[in-house]
Parts: structure tokens; C-alpha cells; sequence
DNA sequence: AGTGAAACGACCGTAGA
DNA sequence: TCTACGGTCGTTTCACT
């Protein structure tokens, strides 16, 4: 937690250990508090608080995560959207679109990055046609239709 | 696994169990076979059998994933990158930069999209200068710093 | 924040339908 | 591919530091 209660400053830096517990789960988020135990050099239940402080604090989360393709999702894309108006407002309604699985707003020449996940190119062409492009303060949009999800990486920030 | 013992094909379509098992586990990745067996209306060998396969065959992992903001990470970007040559081995050279977490081949008027993370401006800028910019193959590069991650999802393929 | 111990529950291998 | 079961190991709670 915060010194003050609030989360509103910058959080503190994590010891050492956290990072190691948090890399341990990185690998194979099942593995035992046990034997995470064991590799970082603290007993089963310090382990397990300090999983559940990370966990509530927010900094990290134990989930399944999945392989579109592997699912029956052959078509994955960028898209950039130029927009006018408040570009929150537009990102709540983007999030809203089930095919939709990631929405960032930018600096630059677009004001909206969206990941979209469709099962084929008709699901995609309809995406933008029926649901995106038609949205209130989606000025022009570009989408860049993924050939080969190269690499993706779970380990953010502790690298 | 595929009929013919080689993975070329499209995979076959999960049945509603391994759907609801992998929601389980989006939702929280350290639930217990014994709990999700339940949810499902399996025994935990049977549940925990599937989750192997499943994570075995690639449809699925178990991972921590982190909030890069709460660790320290205040600057993330999405870099489009136009580029000459083979878009595969820039590709490679890009996912061993500590950085990068992303790395995706596109059709469009970027070839590659990378997502990187980066501490602060300076090393976001240092990154584009000395570790970016001066790789073979690429011509240019367009750089969305993040405003907002708005939201992500990690339930691709079961929506 | 951490340890240790005891009760409980989960996990895993194996056998069998 | 599933259930059933027993041994082993992990998890949970609590008292203590």
C-alpha cells in the first residue's frame, strides 16, 4: 500500500524478492508458493502473502491467457482511428465490442490504437463497416491486418 | 490432438467444456481442478487432464501478467515500422531487445508493429535512436506513445 | 513481515469402466 | 475420455516472533 492510503503517487519500487516470486509465476503461473518457496528463499506463506499484496495492489494477476489461432481466430488486425470529440468516450464503446481485445489511446497520428481478434476476413470487413467506422467521432480509420504475430512477451516490467 | 500427428492443419474447434474450463481460468489462473471441476461439472482428474492437453498443444497458458505502470514503467509505445528486406529477421532482432513485448508482421503501410516499454521519455527516445533506428531493414518508423491503456483483455478466442 | 505446526484440501499416479 | 481412490504434497489458519 501507499504511505498515505492513496494510490495516487507513483507506487514504490519492488525488493528483489517480488520480482523473483513475480518471475517464477511468469513462467508457469501454477507452480506452487511451496516451491516458488523454495527458488526465492522464503517459506510457503510469506510467498503467499506477498502473491495476494501483488495480486490486490494491482501490479499483478495470475490468468490464463490463449492462442486466437489455436481457437479458430484466423484473422487478427491493428487498427488506427482518427477521431474528433472525447476519445475516452469512444474507447469505452470500442471496449464494448466483443472482437475487440485491446484499445489504447495515443499520441500521434492516430488517436486510438484497437487490437481486433475476428475468425475471418468477412468477420473483419463487417467489424469496420457495421461496428467501428460507424461510431460517433470516428473520423478515418487504418488497419493493419496482422501476417504473423511474431512475439509476445508476458514480462512487462520486470523484463 | 490433430488426426494425422502433425500440427499443419486447422485445429479442430474445442467442445463448451474446455471453453468454460479455460474461462475459469481467465478469471483466476490459480483456481483450483477441484473447484473448476465443479463449475464444469467434471472430476478434477478430468479437469486437470484437460488443462494439460490444452496447455500442451498451445491453446493455452497459465501466466502472471503485470501492470507495467505499477513497476515502474511509465512510458509504453506502439512503434510502426516501414521496412526493407527480409521483415523475419528484423522481426527476430527486435524481440531481443529487453523492451520490446510485442513484435507483429502487418500487411498495410507499416510492415512491423512493436509495442516496447520503456521507464521514462529518455529511454523511449534512447531506444528509437541507438537500438531501433540504426537496425538493417528499417526505413522508418512512427512512433503512438501511449496516453492511456484503456483496457486490455486476455480472453482472446472465448470473448 | 516473517516462521512453524497441525488440520485440511488439492494434486497426482494408477486402475478400471 | 472419464471416474474412483490412496498416497503425497501444498495450502490454510493460527499462535508466535
Amino acid at each position: 500500500m501507499s504511505v498515505n492510503g492513496r494510490n495516487a503517487g507513483r507506487p514504490a519500487a519492488l525488493d528483489e524478492v517480488s520480482k523473483k516470486i513475480i518471475e517464477q509465476l511468469q513462467n508457469d503461473g501454477r507452480r506452487s508458493y511451496a516451491e516458488i518457496g523454495k527458488a526465492v528463499g522464503l517459506s510457503e506463506a510469506a510467498v503467499r502473502q506477498r502473491v495476494q499484496k501483488l495480486t490486490d495492489a494491482g501490479v499483478m494477476q495470475v490468468v490464463a491467457v490463449t492462442d486466437p489461432m489455436q481457437l479458430g481466430f484466423y484473422r487478427q488486425a491493428m487498427i488506427g482511428i482518427r477521431a474528433t470529440g472525447d476519445t475516452r468516450l469512444l474507447a469505452d464503446r470500442l471496449s464494448a465490442i466483443p472482437a475487440v481485445d485491446y484499445v489504447v489511446l495515443t499520441a500521434g497520428s492516430f488517436d486510438l490504437l484497437v487490437e481486433v481478434v475476428c475468425e475471418d476476413d468477412d468477420e473483419l470487413i463487417d467489424l469496420l463497416n457495421s461496428q467501428i467506422r460507424g461510431l460517433e467521432g470516428v473520423s478515418s480509420t487504418e488497419t493493419f491486418v496482422y501476417l504473423k504475430l511474431h512475439k509476445q512477451f508476458y514480462n512487462w516490467g520486470t523484463r
